[in-house]
DNA sequence: CTGCCACCCTAACGAGCGTTAGTTAGGGGG
DNA sequence: CCCCCTAACTAACGCTCGTTAGGGTGGCAG
């Protein structure tokens, strides 16, 4: 992560504090010694301490959805690849996102609260037709008969908080690697909602 | 939640403020709003703030442990059940302590980070060892062959994230009673780690 | 050389923080 | 009747909060 303007670095040292004492847990003036220069200061750079929670969660949130985007894209109706490759897709494609930058996804996964209501309500939406995508990529194998006769609301539920508990454990310098993470958080995903053993 | 003492309603209020805005979100004098009191008269039944989140979390702590032990001792070492069946208690008992008081089980799985250190440090140690339990358990499956070969580690902390997520969603009156939930959540935590299609 | 611009500083604002101290009102037991 | 207990109050402490105002410095463009 290397930092090109004094911003991006601002909003780098923000999310490791969000991530580590939460939104109200953290100053604007812990912010401000992270990148060396007082508190006042950081107002040059940044309209608001509110502002910067924005930046990261609504970046975050865009990350999460332009990586779904693109394995829409990638085959669309999932017509070619059917429901289990495609939920597969969907849960690596989350996964990688959540362990490229840990910090912003812990920030967009628990800090979203912190946000005032219009922005916090706005976000609510997007995170449920976040959300929606799965329940659809659920209810077509279920159609299929691919998958089990689970209900997709709480099912996709239960995958994607899974998903998202990544954030309270991974480490980039942990155990196991975020290629190793995807593969095995896919296969119990898939797991969780297929009709019968798999080869 | 029939309040019986003063310091049960603080403790209710506080934790339903802790859930819905966090600990450093919340001030002492928000709490004693919630009880109609003013701020300082609350030190006349906590010793301190951080006592209040520690009773929260530490009570639920041992709400979850007795829940286990409770599962353990109903089937020493699952000798009869087998450990599909454990497994399937753990996660039933699990639900349950989360659906009985989804406010105390949020600050739990959420604002336990602000502990002060020593707490913090011994109940990592603590959610580890419950932690260990969910890996026991998928570990004899595994050496049974009733489960698949998966990684016990990040196995767990998946099955487990996934149950703590029910904190970010599960509402008391929402569409799905709490033991619907308990039986979905147990057949999506299982069927993850099945060797083969369930009858 | 001049002027601008990015960058950071110090000083201060009013509000709110967790907490302490000292006091008051009411009620039950000796 | 007096005493003490419980439960609440008001006032204030020192500190931190997010934020604003205004000033200074150094380097690059004209």
């Amino acid at each position: 992560m290397v930092e090109t303007t004094r911003r991006q670095a601002i909003e780098d040292a923000a999310s490791s504090l969000f991530h580590e004492h939460g939104y109200s847990g953290t100053s604007v003036r812990d912010i401000a010694r992270a990148v060396d220069i007082q508190g006042a200061s950081l107002y040059a750079h940044v309209t608001s301490k509110q502002d910067v929670l924005w930046s990261i969660v609504e970046g975050t949130a865009d990350r999460f959805e332009a990586a779904a985007d693109a394995v829409e894209a990638a085959d669309p109706g999932s017509i070619a690849s059917g429901p289990s490759v495609y939920l597969d897709s969907l849960v690596r494609a989350h996964v990688n996102v959540v362990t490229d930058d840990i910090e912003r996804a812990s920030v967009f996964v628990h800090e979203w609260r912190s946000l005032d209501r219009g922005r916090r309500e706005g976000m609510a939406r997007r995170r449920d037709a976040y959300e929606a995508r799965f329940r659809a990529a659920i209810t077509n194998g279920v159609a299929a008969g691919v998958f089990a006769a689970v209900d997709p609301v709480p099912t996709a539920a239960f995958i994607l908080t899974a998903l998202n508990g990544l954030v309270a454990w991974y480490r980039p310098r942990g155990r196991r690697s975020a290629h190793e993470i995807a593969d095995i958080y896919a296969e119990l995903s898939l797991r969780a909602v297929a009709a019968a053993a798999r080869s």
